[in-house]
DNA sequence: AGCTAATTCATACTTTCGGGTGAACCCTGT
DNA sequence: ACAGGGTTCACCCGAAAGTATGAATTAGCT
């Protein structure tokens, strides 16, 4: 990212001056006007081409396993942080007694938050919850 | 793509009219030759990034949701093909009686056939036995 | 044809989930 | 100080899920 940068930099630099060389070859060659300026659009056009794909390619390597929760849709439904939490801890495969004693509360609260992340995500099964809560960027 | 390639073009030769523009303004106007060189340059730049982006959009979408069934893994486990069919449905957040409906089957067989998944993985819940086929990618 | 694995279904029983209701206790912001 | 949302917990009840066991049928393989 940063290399790229330096790197755009530098290669500008050169071409500003390769610029002025051919300026000064311009007038006493009289070189094309025309060409002269299409082979500027040329060599930044490659260069935006290379710089872009560069600067995204980054992107294209951790799209996969990347996850970005989405918190804004998290903040639409209403989803509270306890409740994200047994959300996250449901699908990983625990039980609700097992959500309880890692949350350090009692089985019933579990069932309430359960209960309560059921009704904001329209699920009526914690699978169906689990399955719209991945749809929705809200657990990895 | 092809509507990218046809978009680049119609830049271009709009492009080639502003530049001809400019050529007559330059030689009325008395602009500075750095100034004109240094916006065709920008506007290239700027193209060409946008073009790579374009042209390599495809490639970057079909990287992520792609799935490839680990099969080696199935036969390891003696995963039979109905209760892969059990599984998937599983996972996709329907109930026993749901997936008993779809399969045309009663919903003991459903009961037997997650039963017996349940062994096969590991696994003493169906969210736990989701989490586990997603891991070992039996299912998307 | 005979064997094996897969598929199907049933019955009975236990455990877990989910729905409904009510209530106490914090915080936070007005 | 009070309202509101979040968190906590309890009790009850019915539905769904999971366990165990047994058995009939079908399909693939030798």
């Amino acid at each position: 990212m940063k290399r790229t940068v330096i790197l755009y930099g530098l290669v500008l630099a050169s071409l500003v001056f390769l610029l002025k060389y051919f300026e000064y070859r311009l007038i006493v060659r009289d070189l094309s006007m025309e060409f002269y300026v299409g082979l500027v659009a040329l060599v930044f056009t490659g260069l935006g081409i290379w710089a872009g794909l560069k600067l995204t390619r980054q992107r294209i390597i951790t799209v996969g396993p990347e996850f970005i929760l989405n918190q804004s849709e998290l903040i639409q439904l209403g989803i509270s942080k306890r409740e994200h939490e047994v959300l996250a801890l449901m699908a990983q495969g625990l039980s609700n007694q097992e959500i309880a004693d890692k949350l350090f509360v009692s089985l019933n609260t579990v069932k309430t938050h359960s209960s309560n992340l059921f009704v904001k995500l329209n699920a009526s099964r914690r699978t169906q919850a689990i399955q719209k809560a991945k749809e929705l960027r809200l657990i990895p």
